[in-house]
Parts: structure tokens; C-alpha cells; sequence
DNA sequence: CCGTTCGAATTTTTT
DNA sequence: ATTCGAACGG
């Protein structure tokens, strides 16, 4: 599919190249004249570029910066880049890398690109994320650096796993030192390409010596169980290819173009991976925008985009400032809110489309009220058919603030979809399963083995002693929990010093394994996946619940089967890695499914490289956006500024900006006042909605008389006494009668059935049950 | 060794 | 308010 906003805006067609190119610069005029040689493509993939995006997708050899304003067609100049080198002989398509932020973004990239070169040259190029990329070289080359092909790939849980175990080890309170803390400061260690003895001659607190000594432990955990974190699959790639240089040599001759996007927010690891597959024919284009660097906290270094030119003095430098996406009005407020940075390149920002409505400023008193504005517009909208439900987004700073507006959506039954939050691969019971395969795939994995004895009948019988003891013996013996199952089973072994019924229990488990592993050899993944299942007793404990939430994760376990059967083609000893290696590096907004018509709720990180024709930014108060914890310096504050910039540069026609004056906090009302990032915003594109007596009453006590009609939309909150057959409303189920009602000290407890959520026993003084008359 | 119960902490953003 | 951990009792 091609995208052609452009010129259906009347963006300059090919009249424009000649008028407008550099010959001396191998811009588009000397390809003009190329462009009529052998291929017959070239026009479709030049044609409906303005002057400076056709220079970046012509500029083909050596470094090149694209410094890619919003919605100034970046991605567009990165796909027809690449189609270009392809279209033009320049390269084959297996010779091209494009390194995208997201896989969904990498989606996009190939469905676009099968649309100018046809899917089968598409889907030869090289487009991934980083991580992504460098699973696939560890996969191949990893054995070097002693790491088998079948290594897991360990998710933040299990990272923060692994530094407990190790601060336990070492005889530290987990209480006194932070296992977060401590995991952000090895990954700013590894981004470091810093030793845990490199920390330890650094140290100049206890902390540092801790942090030093938990890193320490902590690595030899991921080699004895043969994992890496996602910092080491950057981190062991850059140190395979510095052992290597053959390796390197690899893929170096292999990818001979590279296209990194959204560079401004990549770390400093992956900064180091680009230079070394691009130091020897220099073919690099970074594409990025230093105003929409929202990445800092994931090590991000703003320095890889600003320092380019240093890096690569003879880069060729092409700016792209003209918005194709937005109204004026939206652009000027962008602008507005950026300029006020101090650390940053002024740079112009400017479009020709046609005007729109103006931006409007909704006060409101709370969220509840906020999500009922926000719904209620988004009803009229649909409404007067001024938009469908897809073309909306209702964009937050955090995940919590999506709840609010999904309750308000419930209440009108829009249809919508929350990305992130408990994303479906952290449930407990897709890891649980998770684990189960991990173990099969990789059995050096004892922490995933760890989970599987803790959470299934694999386990029973099998407490934290028999583990440790299994772990100690598993180090004398120089080798893992699991490889003692199968050991105990060949009955090779001695058993160690344990009860008889524990070593017999010990043998059942090993029998289990390894019959699952030989299944692994024969069946695809799903038919392994339908045994481990069963044989673990997890389908039991799912599928035979009686409680709605447990069969909820039967729902999810079938969900995540039905993934599986994608990679049914091969055994599942070929296809389990495979499967794993997507479970552990899908993003948020991978999951996106853009197919239906339904509202999109996301926080304002997982917006970026989006764009809706309407958008909701909610909670612009302060604490907020700008966030508390962001307020200790100036550069975070700049990185919350540009936050918000992300935010309303993701509008195309519509942009709504909200605020609350009382917002619940842990259940707390506390005072809110609007963030003074709005104060930049110019006065003549914003209209402002609400305010006007509802100042008065704001500095009343909120309390619950001025806020209940409101809130609740025709329908009256109650507590008065309830009665079994009653239809009730509650906020997050929805629709439900009251089965059975219990008296309790003076409250009641209330049966309810609900339509979409089963049946649910709640106290009738907290469910904020509804009557429905 | 396992399940339950009570208390505490949690809320920034995520490959 | 929910969820996770520790402690306790069976």
C-alpha cells in the first residue's frame, strides 16, 4: 500500500525535482536522468517527494543524516529509500538493513515496500529492531562467545528475579537495597560497556560496591542458565563482533546499507553495533528527530543524533521540516511548546494544509468528568460523521489514567482498544506457560524451571529446600537443575542427600521432561504446547476453574495457542525458539490491531511515529505532564516538554487538550492544576471549553454533591439496599443482575451475573454498583 | 510443603 | 484499589 497523503494535499509532484536539485550533490536531478535507464519502477518510487525528502531517498552512498521534523514524511523517505536502492540496482534486496524502533514499525516498512517492489523482494529486506536483529546474529554466531543457539531471552520480571536471588546470595536486605534501582544501574553499566570488576575499581559508595558485587552474581546467573537480558543481546553482540572481526567481516560484506530510524533514541550499545557494521563501506543513514527524543530513561543518549556530524564529518545533512500531517494550528502549538527548550537545535517547522478547527482546552473537575467530555465528544464526533472510531486516540503520560476513559467508553459501548497496561506476554499465566517451553527448549534455564516446580504440578512434592539442594548439586556436578532431572532418569546418577519419596518424586519429574522433549522432536509446537498443558496440570487448573477470572486465563492460554500454530510448519524443536524469541520482544504497539473500528488508548511513549485524525491528550496538569518524578532537572523537564510535543504532533485535523482539578490519587482526591506546559500554547489556536463556573465551586471542598450529577450521566449512584433479580451497572463489568444478596455487618454482599464478565460476588458499600430503573 | 491471610507498597514511560 | 510478599497455621 501506498501512501499518497501527498498528493492528494497537492504536494509538489516530479516538476518539483528539476526545479529544486542539487546535481553536484548526486541529488535528484542527476537521478532524474537515471531514472529513465532500465527499471520501469523508478518513477513511482521518485514521484510525490518534495525536493529535500527526494535528495534523502537518492543520496545513497555514505553517511547521511535525516533530521525528520513530525509529519514530514519520514518513514515514507526510509521506504522509498529503500525501494530506491533496490529499483535502481544499487543493491539486492538481502543487502539492505533497515532498523526500525518497533517490529510493528518494521511491519509497516515491508508492507509498504511490497507495494512499490512486490512482497517478494520486501520480504528479503533486513527490517527489524535492533534487539530483533541481534537475536538473530547470536542465534547463528553466538557460540563463539559461548552462548548456544537455544538461549533465552530474560524479560524484566526476570531480571529483577535474578538481582534478588543475587542480593539474597550475598546476604543483603532486598528491603534496604532496591532491586529496580539496582537493575537500572547495571543497565547503565552495560550501556557502559562497564565489567562488574570495572564497577568495582569505580566504586565510590557502598552502593557502588553492592551494585558491583550484585552484577557480578547476576551475570554469572544469565551464562550458567544461558540467557541474556535485553541489554545483552546488544551488549554480546558488540563484543562478539570486537572478538570476531571475521564475524563482523559477515555481515559487514552481507548489509551493505543501513537505515536506522528514530536515532534519537538510541543508546549508546547500539550506537557502537551501527559504527561497527558501518565502518567499512560507510553506507549509514540515520533518520531522527532530536525534539521527539523521549527515550532517556532507557539509557537513550541524545548525543548519538547530535554528534553525528562529528562522528561522520563528511555526512550529508538533509532537513525535513515540512509537515504534511497537521493543521496550521497544531503546528504553531508544537512549535510554540518546543521552542521554549533550551538544549536543542532551533530548526523551522512549518505546512501549507489547509487551516482546521481550533485546539480546545477542556477543564474539567475531575477524571471521571474528564473521561465523560472526552467520551461524549467522541460520540458526537461519530455522530455527525465527522470521524469513525479508528481515526481517534485518546493519549495519557501514564497507564493508570487509561481507566477512567474505558469505564466512560464501557458505559456508551464504544468499541476500543488499550495498548499496553498488562500487556498479554507479562500475564502470569502466559509465563507460567511460557516457562514451561522455555524449560523444554533451553533446560539450562533454571530460573524458568524454578517457576514451572512453583507453579504447577510439575512441582508438587518439590519445596524451596529439595530446589536448593538440586541447584547445589546441579554446580557440583557442573551443570543445571534440569540436566540433573535427566541425569536422576538415566539413573547415571547418585541421587543426592534427600528423602526417598522426594528422590522418587524427583525421577517422576525428570521422566516428564525428558518424554516432552522427545514429543518436541516429532510434533509441532502446538501439539507440545497441548501436552505440556496437560501433563504440568496448568489446563486443568485453567480450563476447570470455576472462577471467571481463572477461566479468563484459559481465554488467554487458547489466545496464546493460536499464536503457537503460526509456527506449526516445523517440528516444535525448530519452531518453539522461534515462537519464544517473538514472546520476548513483541512491544506494546506491536499488538495493535489496526484492522477493526475502535478507539485507541495509549500512553503518549507508545504513540510515537503514530498519527490520528483526532486526538485526546488528557491529564495535561502538573505532576503529571510534566511528571512528578521528572522534576529534579532541567533535562528531564525538556524530555516531559517533548513529551507533550510528541503528544500534539500526533494530531492531524483535531487536537483536545485536558485537565483536572481534583484527580484521584491512591484514592485520594488531591488538587490538580493545569500544567504550565499549556501556558506556551498560543492563545490565538486554542479555545478553551468548561472553566466558567466551574472555578467558583473549585475552591469548595470537591465534594460529592458538586461532583455526582455530572459524573454519572443520567443514571443515579446508590447504596440504598439491593434486592436479588435487580438489573445493576457496575463501572468495569458492565451489565449484570443481582443473583443473591447476602447480608453482612451492616453491608451487603451482592451476587452478581454479568453479561461480558461472569458471575462476580462484590460488597455492595465499595462495587460502585449502579441500579438500573 | 502448601495454602491462606494479612500487610504493605504501588504509579512514569518499555525494547 | 489491586497486587505482591511475608508470616503463619494446617
Amino acid at each position: 500500500m501506498l501512501e499518497e497523503r501527498g498528493n492528494a494535499r497537492g504536494e509538489p509532484g516530479s516538476e518539483d525535482l528539476s526545479v529544486t536539485g542539487e546535481p553536484e550533490r548526486g541529488g535528484p536531478f542527476q537521478m532524474a536522468g537515471e531514472r529513465l535507464v532500465p527499471f520501469s519502477g523508478m518513477e513511482r518510487i521518485l514521484i510525490g517527494l518534495d525536493a529535500d525528502q527526494c535528495v534523502a531517498v537518492t543520496t545513497t552512498e555514505g553517511p547521511v543524516l535525516v533530521v525528520a521534523g513530525p509529519g514530514s514524511g519520514k518513514t515514507r523517505v526510509l521506504t522509498h529509500r529503500v525501494a530506491y536502492l533496490i529499483g535502481s540496482g544499487r543493491a539486492r534486496p538481502w543487502q539492505i538493513v533497515a532498523v526500525t524502533f518497533t517490529n510493528k514499525a518494521a511491519r509497516e516498512i515491508r508492507e509498504r515496500l511490497g507495494g512499490l517492489l512486490g512482497t517478494e523482494s520486501a520480504q528479503l529486506v533486513q527490517a527489524g529492531t535492533f534487539h530483533s536483529l541481534c537475536v538473530r546474529i547470536l542465534r547463528r554466531d553466538g557460540y563463539r562467545i559461548g552462548l548456544e543457539p537455544a538461549f533465552t531471552i530474560y524479560d524484566e520480571e526476570d531480571q529483577l528475579a535474578l538481582v534478588k536471588q543475587a542480593l539474597r546470595d550475598l546476604g543483603l536486605d532486598p528491603q534496604r537495597f532496591s532491586a529496580r534501582m539496582l537493575l537500572g544501574r547495571l543497565s547503565r553499566a552495560k550501556n557502559d560497556q562497564h565489567s562488574p570488576s570495572d564497577l568495582q575499581s569505580m566504586a565510590q559508595s557502598y552502593w557502588d560496591e553492592v551494585a558491583a558485587r550484585v552484577y557480578e552474581r547476576y551475570a554469572q546467573y544469565l551464562q550458567r542458565a544461558q540467557a541474556v537480558d535485553f541489554d545483552d543481546l546488544l551488549l554480546r553482540t558488540v563484543e562478539l563482533f570486537t572478538e570476531y572481526p571475521d564475524v563482523l567481516a559477515h555481515y559487514q560484506d552481507r548489509w551493505r546499507y543501513l537505515q536506522v530510524d528514530e536515532y534519537q533514541d538510541t543508546n549508546r550499545l547500539q550506537y557502537q553495533l551501527v559504527r561497527q557494521l558501518a565502518s567499512g563501506h560507510r553506507n549509514l543513514c540515520v533518520v531522527g528527530d532530536p525534539d521527539q527524543s523521549i527515550y532517556s530513561w532507557r539509557q537513550a543518549d541524545i548525543r548519538n543524533i547530535l554528534e553525528f556530524q562529528r562522528d561522520f564529518p563528511d555526512a550529508t545533512v538533509i532537513r525535513l521540516g515540512r509537515n504534511y500531517r497537521s493543521t496550521p494550528q497544531i503546528v504553531a502549538a508544537a512549535d510554540a511548546v518546543i521552542r521554549v527548550n533550551r538544549q536543542r537545535i532551533e530548526r523551522p517547522l512549518w505546512t501549507e494544509n489547509p487551516p482546521g478547527p481550533p485546539i480546545r482546552l477542556l477543564a474539567c473537575w475531575d477524571e471521571q468528568q474528564e473521561a465523560e467530555m472526552v467520551v461524549s465528544e467522541i460520540d458526537s464526533l461519530v455522530r455527525t460523521g465527522n470521524a469513525r472510531y479508528r481515526d481517534i486516540a485518546v493519549l495519557y503520560r501514564i497507564n493508570a489514567q487509561s481507566r477512567s476513559v474505558e469505564e466512560a467508553l464501557v458505559r456508551r459501548q464504544i468499541p476500543y482498544q488499550v495498548i499496553g497496561g498488562v500487556r498479554f506476554y507479562e500475564r502470569k499465566e502466559i509465563k507460567d506457560a511460557l516457562a514451561l517451553l522455555r524449560v523444554l527448549v533451553n533446560p539450562r534455564d533454571w530460573l524458568s524451571l524454578r517457576r514451572v516446580l512453583s507453579e504447577t504440578v510439575f512441582g508438587r512434592g518439590i519445596g524451596e529446600k529439595t530446589l536448593l539442594q538440586l541447584e547445589q548439586w546441579g554446580q557440583r556436578q557442573q551443570c543445571s537443575p534440569a540436566d540433573v532431572l535427566l541425569l536422576l532418569v538415566e539413573e547415571r546418577e547418585e541421587a543426592p542427600a534427600l528423602a526417598a519419596a522426594t528422590v522418587r518424586r524427583l525421577r517422576e519429574l525428570g521422566g516428564e521432561l525428558v518424554r516432552l522433549r522427545a514429543a518436541m522432536v516429532e510434533h509441532p509446537a502446538s501439539q507440545l504446547f497441548d501436552l505440556a498443558l496437560e501433563r504440568s496440570g496448568l489446563a486443568a487448573r485453567y480450563r476447570d476453574a470455576s472462577d471467571p477470572t481463572e477461566r479468563e486465563r484459559w481465554e488467554n492460554l487458547v489466545q496464546l495457542r493460536s499464536v503457537l500454530e503460526r509456527y506449526d510448519t516445523v517440528p516444535a524443536a525448530e519452531g518453539l525458539p522461534l515462537f519464544l524469541e517473538e514472546a520476548a520482544l513483541v512491544a506494546a504497539i506491536d499488538e495493535a490491531e489496526m484492522s477493526g473500528d475502535q478507539v485507541t488508548l495509549l500512553t503518549l511513549h507508545a504513540a510515537k511515529g503514530l498519527e490520528f485524525p483526532v486526538v485526546f491528550l488528557i491529564g495535561v496538569e502538573e505532576g503529571l505532564l510534566p511528571h512528578a518524578r521528572a522534576l529534579e532537572s532541567e533535562a528531564e523537564l525538556e524530555e516531559e516538554r517533548r513529551l507533550f510535543y510528541v503528544g500534539i504532533t500526533r494530531a492531524k485535523e483535531r487536537l483536545y487538550l485536558s485537565y483536572c482539578s481534583s484527580r484521584n490519587r491512591f484514592g485520594l482526591h488531591e488538587r490538580s492544576i493545569p500544567s504550565h506546559f499549556l501556558d506556551d500554547l498560543p492563545p490565538d489556536v486554542v479555545e478553551r471549553v468548561g472553566g466558567r463556573g466551574w472555578s467558583a465551586s473549585a475552591h469548595v471542598s470537591s465534594s460529592i454533591e458538586d461532583r455526582a450529577p455530572v459524573a454519572t450521566g443520567g443514571t443515579v449512584p446508590v447504596m440504598p439496599r439491593l434486592r436479588a433479580g435487580q438489573r445493576v451497572f457496575h463501572p468495569r463489568f458492565g451489565d449484570g443482575f443481582v443473583v443473591a444478596v447476602r447480608e453482612k455487618a451492616g453491608d451487603q454482599e451482592v451476587t452478581v451475573q454479568f453479561k461480558r464478565h461472569g458471575i462476580k460476588t462484590l460488597l455492595a458499600s465499595l462495587a460502585k454498583l449502579v441500579v438500573e430503573e
